[in-house]
DNA sequence: GTCTATATTTGGATAGAC
DNA sequence: GTCTATCCAAATATAGAC
């Protein structure tokens, strides 16, 4: 999934990502990208108008293979609560198998760039999630919350989980099973 | 409780909270933020030894603001649920009343300054937590999970939430009550 | 303690040769 | 398309007068 860069412009992709990801966004200078990109400085421009647009593109990048990697292999014969939980543990895992992504990610969203590229990370997982959410409505299968509450609840944990993560928690299957099911509790009728 | 500052270190103080709550933590460059306390950029290093400690000085005052609302009133005669229950509420609505200090709060746990002072916005807060669930599962009340997992699911959906809140949606007493309850259903046995 | 003025460094971006 | 060299603006921090 992460493959090594070969052009030019996929390797300055990957160290703005790689440098982001690790010592912040304001760490990503041009000159730290160029340097880590193994390129000089002004050969960014030739690629990208300005240096956030380069993170920018990062972004998307991001926010593209996390949704290739969650939709991939949905089944739609199952229960909702049964997918709704498959899909939570996709969502984590597939966050859990590019850490830098994540972490890029947060940053992102909490930067001032986000008022230029929205900084909500999985709008098209959150409309997944709603249309499991009103089929289990209507089986009375889950409590009659409005979507975004529910969304709050489904979404917030992976974060919070995954940066514990980072921090040197190791949270076994086990343990990641009682969280999806934790997380479907808090939303089971 | 955010009252008008009247010392220059204090104006500092609120002016670099406000400029890195609405615009992010690098717009709160020297320049803004004496402009914004209306003093001189030299002024600033009578009172700081550098931009950087004035940053996280204000980090350290919102995590005593908010710690110090939460413990306010904690009636200790209540079963832990209930306990736990108000506890989320008052968090909640800690951050609420000052959510500048809630966005510059998560600004800076994604800064690289969060490197010098440790992310973690309530320790304090966690240990009360730990204590009401050790409480509740010797009652048979609470799921037997680790407490940082418990830790997880208590506290990040206050943060989802207030993201919410601050891009526009307002939370109504019913949902905020919803919210609190779906949260210990997840970690009820 | 505060201001004005300035030194110093760094970052984003461009020009022009190859 | 990439590199070297350089410009310009902005940001942190200091010096010295009041």
């Amino acid at each position: 999934m992460l493959t090594t860069p070969t052009s030019t412009k996929d390797k300055l992709v990957r160290a703005a990502l790689e440098i982001g990801a690790q010592d912040g966004l304001e760490s990503a200078t041009t000159a730290a990208i160029a340097a880590r990109a193994g390129v000089a400085e002004g050969t960014l421009y030739r690629h990208f108008p300005s240096k956030d647009d380069l993170l920018i593109e990062v972004y998307r990048g991001i926010k593209r293979r996390i949704f290739e990697a969650i939709i991939d292999g949905e089944d739609s014969d199952e229960a909702p609560d049964a997918r709704l939980k498959r899909v939570w543990r996709r969502l984590y895992e597939a966050y859990r198998a590019d850490t830098k992504a994540f972490m890029f990610g947060q940053r992102f969203a909490e930067s001032a760039l986000s008022k230029r590229e929205g900084g909500a990370a999985h709008e098209q997982i959150s409309t997944a999630v709603g249309r499991l959410r009103r089929d289990g409505i209507e089986r009375g299968l889950f409590k009659d919350l409005p979507s975004d509450l529910l969304a709050s609840l489904f979404f917030a944990p992976v974060g919070y989980m995954l940066k514990s993560e980072l921090n040197g928690r190791t949270w076994t299957d086990a343990e990641l099973d009682a969280a999806a099911e934790a997380v479907l509790d808090s939303i089971r009728a």
